[in-house]
RNA sequence: GGGGGCGUGGUCUAGUGGUUAGGACGCCGGCCUUUCAAGCCGGAGGUCACGGGUUCGAUCCCCGUCGCCCCUACCA
């Protein structure tokens, strides 16, 4: 099978296109075929070389190789205008005000067979004569894809639903070609919660939207599988290899997909559960920088985040000193009594050692049962001098990852805001 | 307007001419518990778009209606 990925370079790499790429290289990569990177550049005033390097970013940090390109559809040109040429040449089309068009027959029709649809009927009757050629003699969209999918010998055009009613001009193009159709497979569209086109409102849209916000390639390919594709009735967790083996197109559903994010944090918080500390440290590096004792905070944050970007307000205080401490957790945790025991707690955290979680773990439980209070009393003001908030990952882990020096600076400093 | 596609709980989906219509996210409750999560347990939520028809029996087959989306560009 030789498959082809088109994005036209107009904006991002939207979830939508994300995922036919996907789906395209499941299809190339299960076969044991090719995939060809085809940029769809032929409208010169919409197209960027920006947007061309950022579409090849987000498939490269998606984990989404090609076999032949990037090939810049613009540059074949000559090989576009030859074949129009001899489209008029051999009476298929004719010449209409400078442009070009295809003659399309008043009667019959044309079928296209559909691996996710079946038989699709068009009749010729609703298809006008077309335009192939702008009177500049710069070809257009139908008659370069079709040329295109011959030339490079496609078998399967796997893309979105909305090039369904284009497909029988594309068919028209390459029988007055004399070439051989490719076999079609059109995916359902995805749309945003409220059932319109997905867009820039409906939150994180694009690749690189989804890389920002924190979101890891597999977990991400995961669930682009899963929106319009399912092996099974209860499946839902598919390494790359499973879904390279299971995927199929016979088993992608027809109807339009809504994309929900708030089901891939959930997949994305299970993807990153699943990392070592040390690697999850190093993507949290990758997105905001690396940091010293990184690896610590990553390991006592984890199992509280669903993407890269909860890190920062959750456990940011682990690599960082708060500047302040936030007043509503103050007055909520520290009346009462509570600076004393705050004072008990950093004698016994001073006296640690080893200063790690086991130990830290024995000695504030120790303070617990010898002031005979819960273990909140003891254990939330402690969170809110060394974090400033009322809301971190586990206590004893934080504190073992900050160290006893900076824990010990940080109660100090609260200590001393006593009226 | 014309043509085309689609229609299973809020969302992603499985499924079959006869099942209590299955799973997941989300939601609600409980457990756990140092906060928040996570995890575990339980629960609510579907007239399978609607109306006809075929059939002993339709979510599934046929027809119609409605709704949503796509194409109908010298955009892709």
């Amino acid at each position: 099978m030789k498959v082809r990925f088109a994005p036209s370079p107009t904006g991002a790499l939207h979830i939508g296109g994300a995922r036919t790429a996907l789906y395209n290289w499941l299809v190339a990569r299960g076969s044991g075929g090719s995939l060809v990177l085809r940029i769809e550049d032929t409208d010169r005033e919409r197209s960027t070389p920006e947007n061309v390097a950022q579409i090849i970013d987000a498939l490269e940090w998606l984990g989404l190789d090609w076999d032949e390109g990037p090939i810049s559809q613009a540059e074949r040109g000559e090989r576009h205008r030859a074949e129009i040429a001899r489209l008029v040449d051999e009476g298929h089309a004719y010449e209409d005000e400078g442009a070009v068009r295809l003659r399309v027959p008043g009667e019959g029709a044309t079928v296209v067979d559909d691996v996710i649809r079946g038989e699709v009927r068009f009749a010729h009757a609703a298809i006008d004569d077309f335009v192939i050629a702008r009177s500049d003699g710069s070809p257009l969209y139908n008659l370069a894809v079709a040329v295109d999918d011959r030339d490079m010998d496609i078998t399967h055009v796997v893309r979105g639903e909305d090039h369904l009613s284009n497909t029988p001009r594309q068919l028209m193009v390459l029988k007055a070609l004399g070439a051989e159709p490719p076999t079609y497979a059109h995916l359902p569209l995805l749309h945003g919660p409220d059932g319109k086109k997905l867009s820039k409102r409906h939150g994180a849209a694009s690749v690189g939207e989804l890389r920002a916000a924190g979101y890891l390639p597999e977990a991400v390919r995961n669930y682009l599988a899963l929106l319009g594709w399912g092996a099974d009735a209860t499946t839902t967790f598919f390494t790359t290899e499973d879904l390279i083996e299971r995927f199929s197109l016979e088993r992608v559903s027809r109807n339009p997909a809504v994309f929900d994010e708030q089901k891939l944090r959930w997949m994305n918080g299970r993807y990153l559960r699943e990392l070592e500390p040390g690697e999850l440290a190093r993507r949290l590096a990758q997105l905001h920088g690396d940091r010293p004792g990184l690896v610590e905070a990553a390991g006592a944050a984890q199992e509280k985040l669903q993407t890269l970007a909860d890190f920062w307000p959750l456990a940011g205080f682990l690599v960082e000193r708060p500047r302040e401490i936030d007043q509503r957790a103050w007055q909520k945790v520290m009346g009462d009594g509570a600076l004393d025991r705050l004072a008990e707690a950093r004698a016994a955290l001073a006296a640690v050692d080893p200063f790690e979680r086991e130990e830290v773990e024995t000695a504030l439980r120790g303070v617990v049962d010898r002031l005979e209070v819960k273990p909140k009393d003891v254990f939330q003001p402690i969170r809110v001098a060394i974090a400033g908030t009322t809301v971190s990952p586990g206590i004893f882990e934080s504190v073992a990852a900050l160290g006893r020096d900076e824990v010990l600076a940080r109660i100090d400093a609260a200590l001393a805001q006593r009226p």
